[in-house]
DNA sequence: AATCGCCCTCAAACCGCTTTGGATGGCTCA
DNA sequence: TGAGCCATCCAAAGCGGTTTGAGGGCGATT
């Protein structure tokens, strides 16, 4: 069932019929009921290939997920951010194409969406310091939303980040106030933008407080458990060891907290730990009482809100770009403490 | 710059440029290379919304996602699992289009994907009993495959799957033979498929040794690391509690793994402890040497499977539904060891 | 009664590619 | 020499919608 074949049974033109549709002012309204009667029954939908071209747009936005080799940075946090961007699309009728490509052949990728035309904006993940994706992008035209910001880039550029330096900064605030100064830093990969404006934020707030940061208890590895068990093991170790840990992750915090169980240490009572948590629906921080004391910042609705502010630049390209920085709550868990040790 | 275009600039026809870039016969060698040059020179890539309204094929293919209110189901795996089809579509100039829905509108979702073709096929996650997506999705037409199986359905139908039952069945076994006979299951929700097979593989592994299944220590529940340390922390609690744990996943198996610290026991020493890894990128069961014994399964690999079996299955419509069983791989870790109890 | 204007509808062009069904010309072969 | 045959290329008709520009019908105005 096309739009000629309904057209025709129902004694019209295409045309008619497209704009009855579509909801435009030139048809009778009783027309138009007409129509829309007889579209349902005949269970009609417009064939969107034919729509796209017809348009000129592809109603689909493109996500790039670069898979590496060696890292592999995006995928925690990623299906939770998908998740809310596709609630998003879906609601407004947009479809979601994930390309999976090689790190290296990431260029090609956009490059390509923009050529093939198979899409009308794209989503940009995990931004690095001075990432090339921004230039790349704003040279071939392609309406873009960064997830997080990209240091070093002057070229003004629309994004949704979560304030990562003031979500660390009050959390080493917290710990400081508990009476904790040897707090240790389990970050991210610090080429990752997000992971640099933590650490500056607990820095801020050591130096605040005239407490040196000292490089023995700062950690730069991937977000995953193991690497989080062996950091904290590596730390503990030490001969004046941390009393707190800050930790850039649910997953690298339960890997801290394996290595102070093997310790035989008690979050909370022996040793203050406080994660940020992305509020995974798969990774929950406690049911009610939160297991972790956190900074907790929703990446789906990030991915949600990242989603409309493109949707939203697409439909009306006026206005520059858009901006929007989240602020991450602190919430109390069960796993910090005031300092015992003197 | 388009075809025509780029026709006209060569003194050629559409047909002709369009015959020599897709590798027809009745073209000239030399005009082909001619043609080539020109296209590369111009950066030329033919509009993809173009080609599918005139072949009629969408070059994408579709995954549906129903968000639940409730359970949070497919997340963990799905990353790892799109991320392997995404591969194979990438390689083969296909599109991967997902689609987030509340699951009360899937079907809707599918129906939808069919009568407006923006999808050429599409893989079925996570199916239940008597899944009815199945029967749907033959009713309707498209091409799919699932991954996994469903249980009760009498169509036949493409499928990947890993062979959970006999999975678990090893793993019992292989605790047996370490002397356990209080071994508990944690398992995954039982609606789900595959957690009906691998309670099978556990059930069937324990009354051949003579031993029969114990309610007590037979759980279901999410794969989250809540409920995982829930299950463990009410069987250790238990008058006789369990001497060996059977899990369902890495995530779970994070949980049962704090409960028995909790309690002070030693993994691979005080208890013993399977799991079944999915291989999870960004959740790797130890470095070199796996942390806990487990049957291990690549969910990316079965996407990458999965996907080729219905491009191919699309590419060539001929032949019936196609099928494949991949088994799981025993792997031994620091998690399990003999029983100690008499 | 003629004119104007408004409401509604339609024919046809267009989006950029694929594909069918010739057309052209040179070459072989009887 | 002329028929037949390839090899090569092209014009035009789709694919299934949207959109432009024009026109028919009819009540209101003069």
């Amino acid at each position: 069932m096309n739009l000629k074949e309904l057209a025709s049974r129902l004694g019209l033109s295409p045309t008619t019929v497209s704009r009855a549709l579509n909801g435009y002012p030139e048809v009778n309204e009783a027309t138009r009921e007409r129509v829309m009667a007889a579209a349902k029954r005949h269970n009609y939908h417009p064939n969107t290939r034919a729509i796209r071209l017809a348009t000129g747009r592809a109603m689909a936005i493109g996500h790039v997920i670069p898979v590496a080799t060696r890292h592999e940075i995006v995928n925690p946090v990623f299906a939770d951010f998908i998740a809310g961007a596709g609630e998003t699309y879906s609601r407004n009728d947009y479809d979601m194409v994930l390309s999976v490509v090689p790190d290296e052949q990431e260029e090609a990728a956009y490059r390509g969406m923009k050529s093939k035309g198979n899409v009308d904006g794209v989503i940009v993940h995990a931004p690095k310091m001075n990432d090339a994706r921004i230039g790349l992008l704003h040279d071939i035209g392609l309406p873009f939303v960064v997830h997080g910001r990209a240091t070093g880039t002057t070229l003004p550029y629309s994004w949704l980040d979560v304030n990562n330096r003031r979500a660390f900064q009050r959390a080493t605030e917290f710990l400081l106030d508990l009476g904790h100064t040897r707090i240790a830093l389990v970050n991210g990969l610090e080429f990752m933008d997000f992971a640099i404006r933590r650490r500056t934020g607990y820095i801020d707030a050591l130096s605040t407080r005239g407490i040196a940061p000292e490089p023995a208890l700062m950690s730069s590895d991937e977000m995953t458990e193991i690497a989080g068990h062996r950091t904290a093991r590596r730390m503990l170790a030490l001969s004046t060891p941390p009393t707190a840990f800050l930790v850039a992750s649910m997953i690298s915090g339960m890997g801290v907290r394996r290595a102070l169980e093997e310790q035989g240490l008690q979050m909370g009572r022996d040793i203050s730990v406080i994660i940020h948590d992305d509020d995974l629906s798969y990774m929950k921080n406690g049911d009610d009482v939160p297991i972790f004391t956190a900074t907790r910042s929703s990446v789906r609705d990030a991915g949600r809100l990242a989603a409309e502010m493109l949707l939203d630049m697409i439909a009306s390209p006026g206005p520059g770009p858009q901006q929007r920085l989240l602020e991450a709550e602190l919430i109390m868990g069960q796993s910090t403490g005031p300092c015992l040790k003197p």
